[in-house]
DNA sequence: CGATGGTTCGACCGCTGGTCTGAAAGAAGG
DNA sequence: CCTTCTTTCAGACCAGCGGTCGAACCATCG
């Protein structure tokens, strides 16, 4: 994480780092990333970047934290509040349709996503991932434990693993959507297929 | 791939390559691993070495795909020839067993291939990507093609996106075994769990 | 004025993957 | 045995990497 100092920086310096930041990293990814490249977009020194970011990894933790946050704060998600079983999937999917579209309208964020996604495992990006994690976690094991008790989703396996499978179907569908020439209507469904296949794996 | 030369050098020295470069990358991963040390262990020079490889890349597909045809070899894996739905599936759930089993048995190849699944979306690994999934893919395909003519798998979703969500939901289930202390009586479970969910999502 | 302490700069470090020149080693022909 | 040609290798070298560090800058305070 950002060391605090960067936070009393004038807002057009901390713009001027965090978009040249955003701007490497969602074009080439963290691992083929130059912060040579990025301070020199960012006209700043070798010795300002590292004097306000510890390393390589905390810019990246900071640039992708900021666009979940981001991506929380555009489409305000709220945890399912459904009545019934049919009602809890249809908001989910409701809001799973939502992301991808914003997703689809801003590619950078999109693609600082899938870098993430793809590599979030590698021993470099672990505080990214710790980071990111903040965010998004609570929100879902909130929404596992929400249609727990509205019986939509089993309770035989741990919440932990249900969301890392849910995950993994998500990420799967994503990287195929890349793939694919995509059609308006092809979206809502792959997403429609996605999301019953998601119900079918977490029903009891 | 490596260049043709390399199968005309000796075993010995072909072994110390090789075997120089497994350990490397299976302990660093791709990104972390050095070449250098690679070519130190081995006991060549710099210029042998891209003598017989292109680069890093090169070597490390070329170390991937001898462990996936091993693992295709030791375990040899037939596509199910189940006579009904239920066989079918614990046919598959018999083979994804083993295959865990020989994966905890060498762990070394699981750290390559965890290492690989987990960056094998990023541009640098697109090579062994392709190697890899020319052994893999055609088997995935003739398993989920048999599955729909048997009737356990859905049709109405192309084989490949059907694919992608399985080996998305195995790439999960893995990680999360990963960070369990598991018990051998748990990875039954565990596998037998996952199993049931790919039927689930996977059946009309 | 001098001193202090937060900021900024850029030369520098060890290391990376990769290139290239030139020498050693073998093979082939006379 | 000598020459010639090709294959195999050694290692100096390159640009660029992430990261460090001492010096310089500059505002503030005494």
């Amino acid at each position: 994480m950002a060391r605090p100092r960067f936070q009393q920086l004038s807002a057009e310096q901390r713009d001027a780092i965090l978009d040249a930041a955003l701007d490497e990293f969602s074009a080439h990814g963290f691992a083929d990333a130059s912060i040579n490249r990025i301070i020199a977009t960012a006209g700043i020194s070798k010795g300002a970047m590292y004097y306000y970011f510890d390393s390589k990894e905390d810019l990246y933790a900071d640039v992708l934290r900021r666009q979940v946050e981001r991506l929380f704060r555009d489409g305000p998600i709220p945890v399912p509040d459904a009545s019934d079983v049919d009602d809890f999937w249809r908001i989910l999917e409701g809001h799973y349709l939502r992301l991808m579209r914003l997703l689809i309208a801003t590619p950078q964020t999109a693609a600082l996503l899938r870098d993430w996604l793809t590599g979030a495992a590698s021993p470099a990006l672990r505080k990214a991932q710790r980071e990111a994690e903040q965010t998004t976690l609570p929100w879902l094991v909130q929404t596992v434990v929400v249609g727990q008790q509205l019986g939509a989703i089993r309770t035989d396996l741990p919440p932990a693993f249900l969301i890392a499978v849910a995950l993994g179907m998500a990420q799967a569908m994503d990287t195929w959507l890349i793939t694919q020439p995509l059609a308006e209507a092809e979206l809502g469904e792959t997403v429609h297929a996605l999301i019953g296949m998601m119900r079918r794996a977490l029903t009891e």
